[in-house]
DNA sequence: TTGTACGCGTTATCAT
DNA sequence: ATGATAACGCGTACAA
């Protein structure tokens, strides 16, 4: 009894045209295929027009998947960021990533929620794909995440904050510092009464407990402090100021909200309650998201260039990608008060 | 003269530790390694100490290129949207990579900036990577787009709008619809005059179209329009609004817009302008984010329930990855006119 | 329960 | 300018 050739067992219904094919089809082998995708130069005219027109009739998609197993190069950039929702990081990578994909890397973006157990689980996960560089959001990691980011070998850029200990590099401003300086301006400009609006992220917590401290040590004011518990929004910022107003004794003076939202939700509920803005309550957001100016009165805030950010980030692993070392492992692109009409 | 060993030309310093070498190090073939990973239950629980013991100390981590080449499975999904900081997407996205995740299954997303060309450019490059599916937004994509993606012959759902021609399956809701259905409900509530403001975005014009359309055939009023230009925002809104009254000679009416952000700027300019809401002018927006019902007053809007829309995506792409066939191919979310304070 | 052999589709090296 | 050949690190089939 003939045997039957063998059948592929393995039926996947995909994308099949290789490398191999488009040569046959062109009259050349694989390699030269390959050759004229990376160094056209290299392959004479001629054929090199037989194959792009077998590229064509084909329909041929390289492996890339192949390609970097082959060259250990994925040209594939992982990003975590703690919320995709939040414009404050959206934006920043939506600048890191076109910049990455100008130079001809794909960056593939997880959300980790705030939460290190989340990011830690996903640095596994990404590590598995081989990028060629990873960024990271903060400076605060698992000590298993910060091994899994030693072993894989690979350039590393924490963003939004600044260490004197990163992984490889970062790039970011001092939050602490910040909240000391909206203090001091805040004080400077007459300010003697404060209070607080704070969403539930680490670093919104360091710029607000940096912010009591200096405004209690310039002004004798202890500053009242409401969290809300949750993300920033409109909605909890008017939430909140009800609740500094009606359960913390807050009557008038600054706030310095952790994010333009929450202050944007504090100028609603103020005008709501007839209290005048910056008249009864003055206000501060953070962020200087691109509404601040077109609210009305136009918010006060504090800056951060983001598209700055996310420029600097990609261009540090850029340069690490390429073997060279940046001038500076640490960046620290500080942040600017924006005085509008809210103080 | 004896030959030394050939050094491997090809130095790279990323993480090398494969299944081979945690094998020796456990006393077993790299195959059981692999076992151990997929099938934990087809490995001796002695040995399977002995390998996560050896996992642990060299601190591996699986090569998913490798084993994506391997199975001809990436566990990669690939999405397209239109804008990352627009949060009507985001919050989709966000969604169903969440569900995607879930379900084992990363997401490769990126942006195509509204333009058809930049997303036929990124459709080649993320089938590059070899996803087990893909998600689109839109309906309309170039020839090209269309072509590789049957070539790609993965599952593919389109999103965010409805056809009866998808390339796979598609999640959505009819814009035009919504744009006529918003038409009636204001004419319903008495309105005999209105404007329209727009994004530059091919589905808020067809909703803008269709209500103008319908408006006017009720009403026999001429829908004046005032389109940004650009991306919505609440600064747009306030300039579009001038725009409608300045020189195009709005003077009071009901004003849908293509998004509650620019709603939101039609209040702001309107407060500014001494011009009442609803009084005056009366606003609707589109999309219900979560900071409409918060404004003051709430604002009216048409509902899209885009968390859903995430989930039916991811459910209806897992469906086809699993061999199956989704009940129907077209899905019509619809959407809902949520009415606030505003009209 | 475990191992051997092979193939996945590409890049790198060396030879022609 | 082009090709042959050997990795790359893993899954799958099949044998033991």
């Amino acid at each position: 009894m003939p045997r039957m050739a063998k059948e592929r067992s393995h039926e996947s219904s995909k994308s099949r045209v290789t490398m191999a094919a488009v040569g046959r089809m062109a009259g050349v082998s694989q390699v030269t295929v390959s050759r004229a995708l990376s160094h056209p130069g290299k392959v004479s005219p001629d054929t090199l027009r037989r194959i792009r027109d077998a590229i064509e009739a084909t329909g041929f998609v390289p492996n890339a998947l192949a390609g970097a197993l082959a060259s250990k190069r994925s040209n594939l950039i992982t990003a975590l960021i703690p919320s995709l929702t939040n414009i404050v990081y959206s934006s920043f990578v939506a600048t890191f990533s076109e910049h990455m994909r100008s130079h001809g890397y794909q960056v593939l973006l997880s959300e980790t929620g705030f939460d290190a157990q989340a990011e830690e689980a996903l640095i596994a996960t990404h590590l598995s794909r081989r990028p060629d560089a990873m960024l990271l959001t903060g400076i605060h990691h698992s000590a298993q995440a910060r091994r899994l980011l030693l072993g894989a070998d690979i350039p590393v850029v924490e963003v939004w904050d600044v260490t004197d200990s990163p992984i490889d590099m970062c790039v970011g401003f001092n939050h602490a510092e910040a909240g000391r300086a909206v203090a001091e301006y805040l004080h400077g400009l007459g300010h003697r009464c404060a209070g607080t609006i704070t969403a539930s992220d680490a670093r919104a917590v360091r710029r607000q407990v940096a912010f009591a401290d200096r405004f209690f040590q310039l002004s004798g004011c202890r500053v009242e402090d409401s969290n809300t518990g949750g993300p920033a929004s409109i909605g909890a910022g008017r939430k909140a100021l009800t609740d500094l107003i009606e359960t913390r004794g807050f009557s008038s003076g600054a706030i310095f909200c952790s994010s333009d939202l929450l202050a944007h939700g504090v100028m609603i509920e103020a005008r709501a309650r007839g209290l005048s803005v910056p008249g009864d309550v003055s206000v501060v957001g953070f962020g200087d998201q691109d509404f601040a100016r077109d609210l009305d009165p136009p918010l006060s805030t504090v800056r951060i260039d983001r598209l700055r950010l996310g420029d600097v980030a990609a261009d540090a692993l850029l340069c690490r990608i390429a073997g060279g070392t940046p001038e500076k492992s640490v960046v620290d692109l500080g942040f600017e008060i924006i005085r509008r009409a809210t103080i």
